[in-house]
RNA sequence: GGUCCCUUCGUCUAGUGGCCUAGGACGCUGCCCUUUCACGGCGGAAACACGGGUUCGAGUCCCGUAGGGAUCACCA
């Protein structure tokens, strides 16, 4: 087997959204597996729709994911003179023709054509001479369909599909006004780039009959071809913006991991038997075609969320912090002092374990900066209305601890427990109240040995006055 | 409407004629652990779209019906 090359061609028309990320992933997983290239290729042969912001978007939303690309990203619309040569030869070959067609006639062709429940074939010059005024005309350029027998494509995700010819339309090769449409262009660009496999939306399953047609008009080697279902939002319909039809910009913004995007993607539509984790090494390993599913899958927050979670509990506090530093800094209000950091670097782990997204460290993490007074949630103002004195009491206990250890503290809280004969829990529940203000954490002994002494009895007190 | 594709728990899926009284995961939920919230552990509810065949035997093969999707541009 050659060497495989695989390649993704967006249009830069829009963001990267989550369909594409995935068709990109699946290619470069697909390279990888096999040792080959994977290539980018930006489709802007569009020059109306296609935005340099567009192309930045995804470039960057790639970086994001970690799929590198072989070389430099190919400009589709540079290579326009290569595609009007390749159209010219078809001509000359007799493979295509000359269409003077208008865009009034054509369309009056199509519209028959649907009412009369048959396919297009827009072929109304097809075989005909012009006359010398017409010949003066500009005219576009046509593929000429076989129209006997059927077209097959042995797709490797879908199957073997064959359609008959006369479904096919004499395409336009080269518009009007002499540029090369995506249809020729695509084509072009995957032979001369030396694409061996084809995976990308199947969207694209119909064009892929007409692509081989020119495939083979030129002599050219026909690619493998997979084309992988939609992805479908939540409602099972086409996703939208109202869905996870989002950049991947966004999904990044949101506090999601690239290596959770990236396992969540991989398992949207693909399985390796019961296996739900499985990191990019893994996948590489893995990864396959045949079990590409033929459904459309439909998005799901829950899970992305949950693969998150598990990823960010897999993380060091040192890897963790450079992630949301930033954010909490904001948050917070001011830049982290010395002191702040090395608490959130201790505390890391027991945030990092009831995380599920990045802005959850960051509202873990700011409890251990100094944020006084703090804002309590309702369940905390209850537990500690009416307990004032009590952590008045405990604030005077806690005061006289001379070595600020998770022992020494306990020991001050338990004596304090046993002097009144309260029940620990009675002691502990106004204490987590009063130092978290009701926000999710982990051990509370912990908790007020990581965040010192002095800020501990600055919040014990903030309560006690109240 | 034409053509093509698809159809297992709410969702992602395992399953390639008997191992399926259908397995895993997310979500939901009961219990345990516990000073809170989580994590974790042990349970639970929850699906083969429908109807015909073929076969000793069908989630698995065939046909039909219904539903869903894609596409039908001088867009990509």
């Amino acid at each position: 087997m050659p060497k495989v090359i695989t390649r993704f061609a967006p249009s830069p028309t829009g963001f990267l959204h989550i369909g594409g990320a995935r068709t990109a992933l699946y290619n470069w997983l697909f390279a990888k597996r096999h040792g080959g290239d994977f290539l980018l290729r930006i489709e802007d042969t569009d020059r109306a729709r296609s935005t340099e912001a567009a192309i930045s978007a995804i470039s960057s939303g790639m970086e994001w994911l970690g799929l590198n690309w072989s070389g430099d990203a190919v400009s589709q619309f540079e290579r326009s003179s290569r595609h009007r040569e390749v159209a010219e030869s078809l001509l000359e070959k007799g493979a295509a023709y000359k269409c003077y067609a208008t865009a009034e006639e054509t369309a009056a062709v199509r519209a028959k054509a649907r009412e009369d429940g048959t396919a297009f074939r827009g072929d109304m010059w097809r075989d005909k001479t012009p006359d010398a005024e017409t010949a003066a005309r500009p005219y576009a350029i046509r593929l000429k369909m076989p129209r006997e027998g059927s077209t097959t494509i042995d797709d490797l995700v879908q199957g073997t599909v064959t359609v008959e010819n006369t479904e096919l339309d004499d395409m336009i090769l080269l518009r009007s006004d002499g540029t090369p449409t995506y249809m020729l262009a695509v084509v072009v660009d995957d032979h001369d780039m030396d694409v061996t496999h084809v995976i990308r939306g199947d969207d694209h399953l119909n064009n892929a009959f007409r692509q081989y047609q020119v495939l083979s008009a030129m002599g050219w080697d026909i690619p493998a071809y997979a084309h992988i279902p939609l992805i479908h939002g939540p409602d099972g319909k086409k996703l939208s913006k109202r869905h996870g039809a989002l950049g991947v910009d966004a999904y990044a913004e949101m506090g999601f991991l690239p290596e959770a995007m990236r396992n969540y993607l991989l398992r949207l539509g693909w399985s390796h038997g019961d296996d739900e984790i499985i990191p990019t090494e893994q996948a590489i390993e893995w990864f396959n075609l045949e079990n590409i599913g033929r459904g459309p899958a439909r998005f799901d927050f829950d899970k992305l969320d949950n693969l998150n979670a598990h990823y960010l509990r897999k993380m060091n506090s040192e890897e963790i912090l450079p992630l949301v530093k930033n954010e909490l800094e904001k948050s917070v209000g001011q830049a982290l002092s010395d002191i702040e950091q090395k608490r959130i670097l201790r505390a890391m782990p027991t945030v990092a374990e009831r995380a599920k997204r990045l802005p959850d460290i960051v509202e873990g993490a700011s409890l251990f900066c100094n944020i006084r007074p703090l804002s309590l949630t309702e369940k905390a103002a209850n537990t500690l209305s009416g307990q004032e004195a009590m952590i008045g009491g405990v604030a005077n206990e806690l005061a006289a601890v001379t070595n600020w250890t998770a022992e020494m503290i306990k020991a001050a809280i338990m004596s304090f427990a046993e002097a009144r004969d309260l029940k620990l829990g009675k002691v502990m529940q106004p204490i987590r109240a009063a130092v978290t203000g009701g926000a999710p954490s982990g051990d509370l002994v912990d908790l007020l040995e990581i965040l010192g002494q002095e800020e501990v009895l600055g919040r014990l007190s903030d309560q006690a006055a109240a």
